[in-house]
DNA sequence: ACATCACTATATCGGAGCGATATATCGCCA
DNA sequence: TGGCGATATATCGCTCCGATATAGTGATGT
C-alpha cells in the first residue's frame, strides 16, 4: 500500500518523487521506508490510473523557484529543512487528482482490498486524521479482531506441538505479550475514540467545533 | 529468507512442497507464513544450486509407502497427524545435501547477507540450537544493537518534526515502548545465554553433557 | 452408480517491492 | 580542474505474494 503513503502526504501538498521519498524515510520511516525502485513505479501507476498528475519543472538558477506554475510548490512552506535555494535538474511534481482524493479515502478506510498487516495498519492510522469517527473506530476494531485471531492461533500452533524448543517458546512467548499489550493499546485508543465521538454528538456542552473533529471534507490545514 | 526456513526443515527430515507448506504455516506460522508460489520457486533455487536434492515418489496405494528408496519416508514418524496413510499422486520429495548444510549455517549465522528485519531474527531464533553459545549471543547481540538504533532515529525524527498529530503521536510512542520491550527481552536471553556459555566452559560442576548443548557438528538427533 | 466435495500436490502468472546500479546536474571546496 | 556529495529520475534482476490452473484421491451424499 505504497500507494496510499504518497496520495495521503500529496494530499498536503505537491511534490516531487526525491522529495517525497525523504518525508516517506523522515515522516513515516518507520512504517514505510521505501526505495526508489519502488516509489517510481507506484508513481507511474498513480499517474497511469490518473490519480495524480505530473508537470515537468525545469531548473530556474535564478531568483524564484515557482517555476511549476500550476500551484507547483507553495513556497515557504517547509524552509526550515535545508533544502531551501537548492534547485537543480528538472523535476517532476506530482499533484493529486479528484480521482487521487477518491482513491486515498477507499484505500484509507480499507473497505476493499484486505492486505491487512502491521504496516498497513501503523500507515493507515498515521493518517486516521482524515476518516470519520466512526471509520476510526472501525479501523481500530478490525486490527484488534485480527490480532486477537492471531492470539488464538498461535496459542492453538504452540499447544498442538510439544516439539517446541525452548528458544521457539522463548518466541511464542514475546510474541504473545507483545500482542497483548497492543490489544490493551488498542482499547485504549478505542475508548478514547468513543468518548470524542461521544462529545462530538452532543454540541449543547462544549459546543465549540463538534463538527469539524476530522471530517472527511476537512482538508486544507492539515495538523 | 525463505531458504533458510526450508532447510533448516529438511535438515530434520525429507519433504515434499505441500508438507513442507504446512509445516511452514504450524510451527513457524508466525513468522513465516508462505505461499506456494514463493514456496515452489525457492525450492527450484535450491535444487539449482545444489543445496537440496530431489527424488520422485510415485504414489503406491497399496501396502506401505516405503517407495521413495533413497531415505524417502523415514517411515511411521509423524503418524499422529492425520494424512497418515493418504498417499495420493506423485510427489518430489527434497532432501538436504552437505552443501546444503553449510548454506544453512552460513544463512543462520547472518555473516553473509545482512537483511535484517523483524521476521528474519526471529526465524534465526527459532533455529538458534543449531548455533554454536558464542554465535547465539552474536545474534542477539546484533538485534539489539538494531532496535537500539531505532530507538535512536525515532526519537530523532519525532523530535525534529513538530507537525505530528495525536494519532501519529500515539503510533510512535507505542512503538518507543514496545522496542524497549523487545529490548529488555533480548536483555534477559542475553543474560540466560551468557550463563549457559559459561556454566558450558568449566565442565568440573555440573558435568554432565557441557559440550553436547548444541554444537553445530551435533546432528541427527534433532529435537 | 454417479456426482460432488474436500484434500493432496505441483506449477505458473502478474504484480509489488527491494537493493543495486546507471545517468545526469549542481554547488562546494581544495 | 577535478573530485565529492547532494539532488533527481529511471531501470534491472530478484524475491515474494495472491490467485489461478490442473489433476489425482477418498469420502459423502442421493
Amino acid at each position: 500500500m505504497l500507494e496510499l503513503a504518497v496520495l495521503g502526504l500529496l494530499k498536503e501538498e505537491p511534490l516531487h518523487g526525491y522529495e517525497l521519498r525523504k518525508r516517506l524515510r523522515d515522516y513515516l520511516g518507520l512504517f514505510a521506508s521505501v526505495s526508489f525502485g519502488s516509489l517510481y513505479p507506484a508513481l507511474a501507476r498513480l499517474e497511469a490510473s490518473g490519480a495524480v498528475h505530473a508537470i515537468e519543472v525545469h531548473r530556474s538558477t535564478a531568483g524564484y523557484p515557482m517555476t511549476g506554475s500550476l500551484s507547483g510548490e507553495r513556497t515557504a512552506f517547509h524552509r526550515s529543512r535545508a533544502d531551501a535555494n537548492r534547485r537543480s535538474r528538472s523535476r517532476r511534481v506530482y499533484s493529486i487528482t479528484e480521482h487521487g482524493q477518491q482513491l486515498f479515502e477507499d484505500l484509507l478506510s480499507g473497505t476493499s482490498n484486505e492486505n491487512d498487516d502491521e504496516r498497513s495498519f501503523a500507515l493507515r492510522w498515521t493518517f486516521a486524521r482524515h476518516l470519520r469517527p466512526q471509520a476510526r473506530i472501525r479501523l481500530l476494531e478490525r486490527r484488534k479482531a485480527q490480532l486477537r485471531q492471531r492470539l488464538v492461533e498461535v496459542n492453538a500452533a504452540a499447544a498442538s506441538n510439544d516439539s517446541l524448543d525452548s528458544y521457539s517458546m522463548s518466541l511464542v512467548e514475546h510474541a504473545t505479550e507483545s500482542t497483548k499489550r497492543d490489544i490493551s493499546w488498542l482499547d485504549k485508543l478505542i475508548d478514547a475514540e468513543q468518548i470524542a465521538a461521544h462529545a462530538a454528538s452532543r454540541p449543547q456542552e462544549g459546543a465549540r467545533s463538534a463538527r469539524d473533529v476530522a471530517h472527511p471534507k476537512q482538508h486544507g490545514n492539515a495538523r
